[in-house]
DNA sequence: CGGCTGACTCTGG
DNA sequence: TCCAGAGCCAGCC
């Protein structure tokens, strides 16, 4: 991996490309895996996304367990129905069981 | 080079 | 549990 070609945008997109399905992440964690990375480097990566990008985004949430609501681009609505069709429950109050379907991260594949 | 933008997290009340 | 404020940094004009 070309690290110094790819600017840390590229970085953060690998690495929540990694997600498997049925699995969701928060942004402070892909900040922890990616390196000189911050919760919010993570949030304005996804937020530079075109819609219908091969980044699964959609498994990206807060540290809450819940979707953030955005500006632009697809609704907060339709990325809960992407989780849901993966088998992520949420709860009523909006937030999913982070317990249950957070993703440990690449080190759970080594 | 300077200014603007933005999908977050943490802490305290 | 919910809300407000502060800290934070890479991209793109």
């Amino acid at each position: 991996m070309n690290s110094k070609t790819d600017s840390v945008y590229q970085k953060i997109y690998v690495m929540v490309s990694q997600i498997p399905k049925g699995k969701v992440s928060t942004y402070g964690r892909i900040a922890k895996l990616v390196d000189n990375c911050t919760p919010r480097m993570v949030g304005y990566a996804m937020a530079a996304l075109p819609v219908g990008s091969d980044i699964p985004w959609q498994r990206v949430v807060n540290s809450q367990g819940k979707i953030s609501v955005r500006a632009h681009g697809d609704p907060d609505e339709l990325q809960r129905q992407f989780l849901i069709s993966e088998g992520v429950v949420f709860r009523q109050t909006g937030k999913t069981d982070l317990s249950r379907f957070v993703w440990q991260g690449p080190k759970n594949l080594l």
